[in-house]
DNA sequence: TCTTATAATGACCCATTGGTCATTCAAGTT
DNA sequence: AACTTGAATGACCAATGGGTCATTATAAGA
């Protein structure tokens, strides 16, 4: 019998690489080569494991988004206005190795890319991060913790989006840590105050 | 002497093809040749007028953005919260033709595009724009139009992601016109509440 | 040790494409 | 009409890089 090899732990390093090249030079710019390379591998090799470079990319931005996804669905209880700024706070700062992918995942949102898959898939993401808020902020607003003149389901799907901005713009221009940590305050201060049943 | 040509001209009719393809397929499936039939021409002449691929984008990214800066430099006096929700609002919500070229900026703002040059105009395009969010703060807070606990930098410049948030995932996501318009209302008027003094 | 089934390799293939340049074209001048 | 000179052309070049496959290496079983 010929060697046994962990299939799925290989493919697991060959996605590690890939990412660490896209992150550090692009997508256009890493050759499979380089891929091969960095898992210590030769390039025939990983069409054993992914039949191409889009398929591995696939592959490689749903995990990544997997991953996020699971950090907000994690069902805390959210009974206050202060719980919902909390979680919304953990998901504009993300951890710094997640930083570095965000901008290879533009290069695969442009319309060159062979598959709109990858798009629609991001797409629904955010799709479902607005309807995560869009319950939080109705339980909210039942609780009296927000104003009943927010419209749930827009401003869950907004803040989704404004949510992206913030995380996105960090990682592609540079802003410092610091000025970053006062943007995140400000923007927290302003969609707590903007929730809050306001007092006439 | 030969036959003379309105260089400028010729110029902004390429310009005018490539930004057609561009947002058509995409910065990196856009081939030289296509943008020369674009405008009608062979390839060979549109190294007459630009040096490269990569320069003739520069100056496609360039034009759009001094075009967008334009739209919010307008030194209309902002007197009142509404005001100021007023031109975010136009800002969130730009002409069509304007969104259809959002796309390729994403590709070329990946690593793999040759020059950060790019990257570090529309970073400082971004940085202009909360600038100038910031200064408008400011002055609304001294007519007393919006509480003196917000900080006016670190809001404009949160509030510029923000923006680009919104209007980024319209242009990337299948959102329709009617649910966008929803979001940007619940975006505007979270902002504005959340700018408002709050009366204890 | 010999066999065998599978894993790994990397030289090779070839379509693609940004960019060049010798040649041709056209319009103003004499 | 011949000349001149810049504009336009498109066949061509060279490099690139995704993907293939004939060959080689490896380890488990007989």
């Amino acid at each position: 019998m010929p060697r046994i090899v962990d299939k799925s732990a290989m493919r697991q390093r060959i996605l590690q690489a890939a990412m660490e090249r896209f992150a550090a030079r692009g997508y256009h710019a890493t050759k499979m080569a380089e891929i091969a390379d960095a898992a210590g591998l030769a390039k025939g090799t990983l069409y054993l494991y992914f039949p191409s470079k889009e398929a591995l990319t696939c592959v490689l931005v749903d995990d990544k988004f997997a991953r996020l996804e699971a950090r907000f669905r994690v069902p805390d209880p959210i009974a206050t206005r202060a719980d919902f700024l909390a979680q919304l706070s953990r998901l504009l700062d993300p951890p710094a190795g997640e930083r570095a992918a965000t901008r290879m995942f533009f290069e695969v949102l442009g319309p060159s890319f062979g598959s709109d898959e990858v798009r629609a898939r991001i797409g629904a993401f955010f799709a479902r991060l607005g309807i995560h808020f869009a319950r939080q902020i109705d339980t909210l607003q039942h609780l009296g913790q927000v104003s009943g003149a927010v419209d749930p389901a827009a401003t869950g799907r907004a803040l989704a989006a404004m949510a992206d901005g913030l995380v996105t713009h960090r990682a592609l221009f540079a802003i410092e840590d610091e000025d970053h940590a006062r943007m995140r305050a400000a923007a927290l201060a302003l969609i707590g105050q903007g929730l809050a049943p306001h007092k006439q």
